[in-house]
DNA sequence: TCTATATATTCTATTTTAACGATATGGAGG
DNA sequence: CCTCCATATCGTTAAAATAGAATATATAGA
């Protein structure tokens, strides 16, 4: 129950969801996160602690940054099942659909360290 | 997004989640739902107004009793899929199994008006 | 109409969540 | 060793969620 629930409620924040679904696309460090929701810093990377410790993604660090992908699932069904249906759910969302549409302009060369 | 997240959240507390695992057995009213998770009455309105108001479940009064069952989930995937998984998930999670044990005994002929 | 009962709603206290600024951590490069 | 810079953590505040007691609503039956 306790995972469920930490699954649940880690997809019950939108900015969270936001991230899933930006993460669907590719690789961002935390800053290109921040950058791309307009959160302050210091929530973005709570946000993605939150979302790691329910296993739906996780990271690799690179030199400074920190490289955030969405998780394979193999570890929990309900993540499996979530992040499966979520590659298809909320991509006609307005608000989704205008995140992703700004990504590409989104690049932690230019965007981070400002 | 707004309807997803509603359905997360209501699926985001223990109380909520067990409540559809017993109307998965059987429809219930709201004095049977309290007795067998030990709430206030008031609390159990609550949960059972936040379960309906996602449109994971459905009502319909029987003279002074209302009678709560699963939703069918036709008007959101969300819901669909969810219920659907809902069914297999959490069948083997001890608080859930000891509800469903004692649930036959859970009767409102002889639980409510006490 | 009056009463009893199942449920919904209101009120209040407590806990949890989400946000941001400020500070701490840790690796890269001089 | 010292300084940046990306990220994490801490401290604080405001909003939302949860709980139960008290009250209101509504329906069945006398």
């Amino acid at each position: 129950m306790r995972e469920f629930i930490k699954v649940m409620k880690a997809l019950s924040d939108p900015n969270r969801v936001k991230m899933v679904k930006l993460l669907q696309r590719r690789v961002l460090c935390v800053c290109e996160i921040k950058a791309a929701l307009g959160l302050a810093q210091s929530t973005a990377s709570k946000h993605l602690k939150i979302l790691e410790e329910a296993g739906l993604i996780a990271y690799s660090k690179e030199g400074l940054w920190v490289n955030y992908r969405l998780a394979d699932g193999a570890d929990s069904p309900y993540v499996a099942s979530l992040l499966g249906n979520l590659r298809h759910w909320l991509e006609t969302d307005a608000e989704v659909a205008a995140l992703v549409r700004r990504l590409p302009e989104i690049r932690r060369e230019t965007i981070c360290g400002t």
